[in-house]
DNA sequence: ACAATTCCTATTGACTTAGTAGGAAAAGTA
DNA sequence: TACTTTTCCTACTAAGTCAATAGGAATTGT
C-alpha cells in the first residue's frame, strides 16, 4: 500500500518547477541537485510528464522544463494516476474495472470504494498552488 | 498503491468466519471453497491471524477457528496492519518513522500525512460488525 | 487405526522497483 | 565551425515482493 518513488519524485519534481518557474526553462541538473535525486531516474520520470504535456521542454544548452499550466491547473491526483497509473486500493474498486462477477462479494467491494472515495478526495482537492503554499507557510516560521 | 491479496483474503476470511460463527470451528477448508480462495495460502494467512491472537484453532478431526473477540471488536484497520504492514502510502508519513531530515521536503510530507489520515479513518471506522451488517443489507434486496 | 485437520518450512516463477549506463539529437555560444 | 550543455531514447540489472504451490509433521475426534 505504498506510492513509489516514481509518484513521489514527480510530484518533487513538479513542485520545485512551479516554485522555481521566472519564465525561463530549468534544467534536470539544477532540480536534481536541490531535491537530491538522481538525474537519470528523474529523466524516465520527467518523459513521462512531458509526454503527457503536463510540461514543456526545451532542448539545447540553456535547455530545461517549464509547466505547460498554471500550478493551480494539476491536481496532486493527475500526477500521481500519470505516474503510479491507479490510486484505487484494489482493482475491482477502480471506476474501470469491469470483470468482477463473484471474484470478490460485493461486500468487500463496498468497503474497497469507501477507501477509494477517501483517498481520491485528498489528492483530487490539492494541487501543485496548495503545496506551494504550504511551502511559503513553512518559510515563512523562520521570519515571524 | 494496492492492497494486496494478503489483506483482502484476511479480510474474507475473517468476514467468513464471523458470518459462520455458530460456536463449533469453522474449518478452512469451508472458508477457501466458499472464498474460491486457495486452501494452503489461506494457511498462511490465518497463522499470521492465529499468532495474533485474533483466531483461536482446534486442531485435529472437526477442528478448525473461531474469533477470539466479537466482530465489532476487530477494525479493518487491525486486520489490514496486520496483515499487511503499515498502511502508510510513503515511510515517512508512518508514526513511528523517524528517518527524515533532509530527504524529503516537509511540503509533501504534510501531504503524505493528510492522505495517510483520509485512509486510517476510513479503516479504523469500520469493524467487522459492518461488514456483516452490510452483507445481510445485500441479502434482503432479493426479499424486499 | 484412520481420517481430518492444523501447523511449519521451503521453493518458485513472474513481476515490480529503483535505479544505472551509454549514446544520439538538438540548440545556444565562442 | 567546434564545443558544450541539455534533452531524448532504449536497454540492462540487482534486489525485492507477490501469490501462490509443495510436502510433510503433529494433533485429535471417531
Amino acid at each position: 500500500m505504498k506510492i513509489s518513488t516514481k509518484g513521489r519524485y514527480a510530484i518533487r519534481l513538479m513542485l520545485d518547477l512551479a516554485v522555481h518557474d521566472t519564465g525561463s526553462p530549468v534544467s534536470l541538473k539544477d532540480i536534481a541537485r536541490r531535491q537530491s535525486i538522481s538525474e537519470k531516474y528523474l529523466e524516465q520520470i520527467i518523459s513521462i510528464l512531458n509526454k503527457a504535456g503536463y510540461v514543456r521542454s526545451m532542448r539545447g544548452s540553456q535547455g530545461g522544463y517549464v509547466l505547460s499550466r498554471k500550478p493551480e491547473e494539476y491536481t496532486i491526483g493527475d500526477i500521481l494516476r500519470l505516474t503510479e497509473g491507479s490510486l484505487s486500493p484494489v482493482p475491482c474498486a477502480d471506476d474501470s474495472y469491469s470483470g468482477c462477477d463473484k471474484e470478490e462479494s460485493c461486500t468487500t467491494t463496498r468497503l474497497w470504494k469507501k477507501l477509494n472515495d477517501a483517498i481520491n478526495d485528498v489528492v483530487d482537492n490539492i494541487t501543485l498552488l496548495t503545496l506551494v503554499e504550504w511551502e511559503h507557510e513553512e518559510a515563512d516560521q523562520y521570519y515571524i
